[in-house]
DNA sequence: ATTGCACATTAGAATCATTCCAAATTTAGA
DNA sequence: TCTAAATTTGGAATGATTCTAATGTGCAAT
């Protein structure tokens, strides 16, 4: 686990170098970093009521906004539900198991860049790129039987 | 152009096979063929308004809805913004256009397979991809210049 | 062709995530 | 420290979608 305190400094967290610092952005980006899930904003503001009981949910809105646009978290969609927000900054996309509803990332295979699978239209410029899959999974009788 | 008044007949559209058919849901979907783009519900309700002026927005909310679960259309979703209606059956992703606010379908290149790129986990099926892209069509200067 | 009934349609109300508002407070640089 | 500009806040407003319950209809079986 890392030193809370030095998560939302500038001098220690180069992620939100130029990003105004309040004690709401810090909570709810402490939130976020604490566990490396993907919670809804209406989870973060419960989170981040534990260590600022005072936030309100327009701010944690407001917080998680400005963080994604700073491109310190991505926010993340599944068909119209909730927004999600995800601290994981790599090139990633995001399985929805129908089940449980847990939120797992999902790697690019090694050395996969995107725009190389993708008849991209002549000029386009990507400002951002979501790959969501739904699903469940299935669990498979082991293939090794007992000796 | 097909011949519309054979969209939604059961003989010639294997599409809809199975699909209790209306004139509500015929309607709907043969706005949904008729321009090949990605409608909202609301620009759906507009425009089977012309063929049928008495349908309601809640019955092409439930019309647009039994054609996703059927499988004769998909629904697209951009952020949070309202769902979209995509009459392309083949695997693609969209592109999102910034400026002109079109939305431009981007097909895979020959031969992917999305599965082939992501480490996906253990055991999971898929039951629904979206690859969302969103961005700008820059204006390139031309290469080749004037006689 | 008629019928029965499970499924569809409808208008309007309800929901719910998110955004807006305008006043009070706070940040960060001079 | 002082100040301007940005942020926070609770509550109201918005807007896409879903729900409700009464009425209507497709279609399989007769």
């Amino acid at each position: 686990m890392e030193n809370k305190l030095t998560d939302c400094d500038h001098r220690h967290n180069p992620k939100l170098k130029g990003l105004r610092m309040t004690r709401q952005r810090c909570a709810v980006y402490q939130v976020l970093m604490a566990h490396r899930d993907h919670p809804t904003a209406g989870e973060v503001y419960d989170r981040a009521k534990h260590s600022m009981p005072t936030i309100s949910l327009a701010t944690v809105y407001n917080c998680l906004e400005a963080l994604v646009q700073h491109g310190a978290v991505r926010q993340v969609n599944f068909e119209r539900e909730s927004s999600r927000y995800c601290p994981n900054l790599t090139e990633h996309g995001h399985f929805h198991d129908e089940k449980s509803g847990t939120i797992i990332d999902v790697p690019l295979k090694k050395g996969i860049h995107l725009s190389d699978l993708l008849e991209l239209p002549a000029g386009a410029q990507i400002d951002n790129l979501e790959i969501t899959l739904r699903g469940k999974i299935i669990h498979q009788p082991s293939l090794t039987t007992h000796p």
